[in-house]
DNA sequence: CCTTCAGGTTAACGACCGCTAACCTCGCTG
DNA sequence: CAGCGAGGTTAGCGGTCGTTAACCTGAAGG
C-alpha cells in the first residue's frame, strides 16, 4: 500500500464530501449541487468525473468494501498461525476504520439497497467474504461456536464497532486511544461470552 | 398497558407499514403513493389520517423512543434494588423490541435527521433518557467504569442488540429464542469486559 | 327521508432534482 | 501561435413527488 503524501485528486475530494453528505442526510437526501458547492464547483461539473449520483455511491460502497477485505486478508497473512492474535488484529484493524472513516461506516449498512443490481451483487460478495474470513478465525479461537452462531456473533460485534458513529458527535469521547481501547475490550469480551 | 385484542386501525396499518417501507427504502426513497398502495387506499387518501409524510415518521421515532423508555422504566421499577437482575432485564426487553420490531429499529437510528426540530428534539430527549437509565444500572454492576466509559458501552451494546437486521434477512438465523439468548451473553460478556 | 360526515377518489399544481446541451476558458503542446 | 482537450459554466428539459382541490359515497342519526 502505497502511502500517498501527494494532494488529493478532485475526484477524491468529490467522494469525500460525497459520503460525508450521503452519511448526513441519506442518499436521496442530497443534491447534486451540494456535493458540487462542497467542494467549490457547482452542480453539473460533476458530470465531468461521475457517470452521475449513482456512480459516486456505488464507487463508495465497493471501495469500503474492498478496503475492509483486502485489510483483513491481510492482516490474516500477517498473525498466521496465532489465532487469537489474528482476531486481535481483525478487531483492530476494523475499530481503526471505523474511527477513521465514521461517514463510510454509516453509508456501509444504510445505503447497499440504492445500488445497481450489478453493483449490489459485488458490494455483498465482499461483505460476505470479509464476515466469513472472521467467522474462520473466531471458530479457530472458540472451537465450540456453531458455524451459524459465529456468524451470528460477527455480525453482533460488527454493529458494536460500528457505533463508534452514535458516540458523541464531538469530543465528548474520551479520547481515540482509550475509545479504541473500550471497544476492543468490549468485542473480546463479546466473542468469549457467545463461545462459552 | 392495555392488551390489545380489537382490529388494527386505519391508522395504525398505515403507520406499520410505512415503517416497513421506510426501513427497506428510506424516508426519501418512499412515496406517499406506495404507502397508500400498502393498505388498500392511494396516495393523497393518506391524508385523512395524517397531517403529512413527516408526521408520519414523526409519530413513528417518538413512538418507539417513547416504547423503550416506558418498557425500560417499568422493568427498573420492578426489579429494584437488584442491579444485576434489572440490567438483565433491560437486555432481555431491548432483545425482544429488536427481534419483533426490526423496522422500527432501523428507522430508529437511520433517519432521526428527516424530523422537523421540535420532534428530533423530542426524540433525542427520550433516547438520552433512555441511554442514562442504562448507564446507571451499569455503573451499579460494574462500580469501575467511568460515566463516559459507561455511556460509550451502552451505546457499543446497543449497536450489537440493534445488528439484528444483519442477521440472515429470513429464517436462516439459528430460531428467535437461541439468538436471543446469544445476544443476551454477548451483551452482558461486552459489558464485563468494560467493566474489568 | 334528508343531512352529515368520515373516508375515500382523481386531477392537477408547483417544486425539486438528475441529467444533458451548449458554450466558455484556460494550459499544453506540436 | 494554432488547436485542442480537460474541466468548468449556465439554461433548461423531463420526470417524480408531496400536497391540495374538488368531488363522490355510504352509513349513521334525528
Amino acid at each position: 500500500m502505497a502511502t500517498r503524501t501527494d494532494a488529493p485528486t478532485r475526484r477524491e475530494q468529490i467522494l469525500k464530501e460525497a459520503a460525508r453528505l450521503f452519511a448526513e442526510r441519506g442518499f436521496h437526501g442530497v443534491g447534486v449541487d451540494e456535493i458540487g458547492a462542497a467542494v467549490g464547483i457547482s452542480g453539473p461539473g460533476l458530470y465531468r468525473h461521475f457517470a452521475g449520483k449513482d456512480a459516486m455511491l456505488a464507487e463508495l460502497l465497493v471501495g469500503i468494501s474492498g478496503q475492509l477485505l483486502t485489510g483483513g486478508k491481510r492482516r490474516v497473512a500477517e498473525s498466521e498461525g496465532d489465532p487469537e492474535k489474528v482476531l486481535d488484529s481483525l478487531i483492530e484493524g476494523h475499530i481503526d476504520f471505523a474511527l477513521d472513516d465514521r461517514p463510510l461506516i454509516t453509508l456501509h449498512d444504510r445505503e447497499l439497497d440504492r445500488l445497481r443490481d450489478s453493483d449490489r451483487k459485488l458490494v455483498r460478495q465482499l461483505q460476505r467474504q470479509y464476515v466469513e474470513l472472521w467467522v474462520e478465525v473466531v471458530r479457530e479461537v472458540y472451537p465450540g461456536l456453531s458455524e451459524p452462531a459465529a456468524r451470528s456473533a460477527v455480525h453482533s460485534v460488527f454493529g458494536l464497532l460500528n457505533s463508534t458513529p452514535h458516540l458523541g458527535r464531538a469530543g465528548t469521547l474520551p479520547g481515540r486511544g482509550a475509545t479504541a481501547e473500550l471497544l476492543h475490550r468490549m468485542a473480546k469480551g463479546a466473542f468469549a461470552a457467545a463461545g462459552a
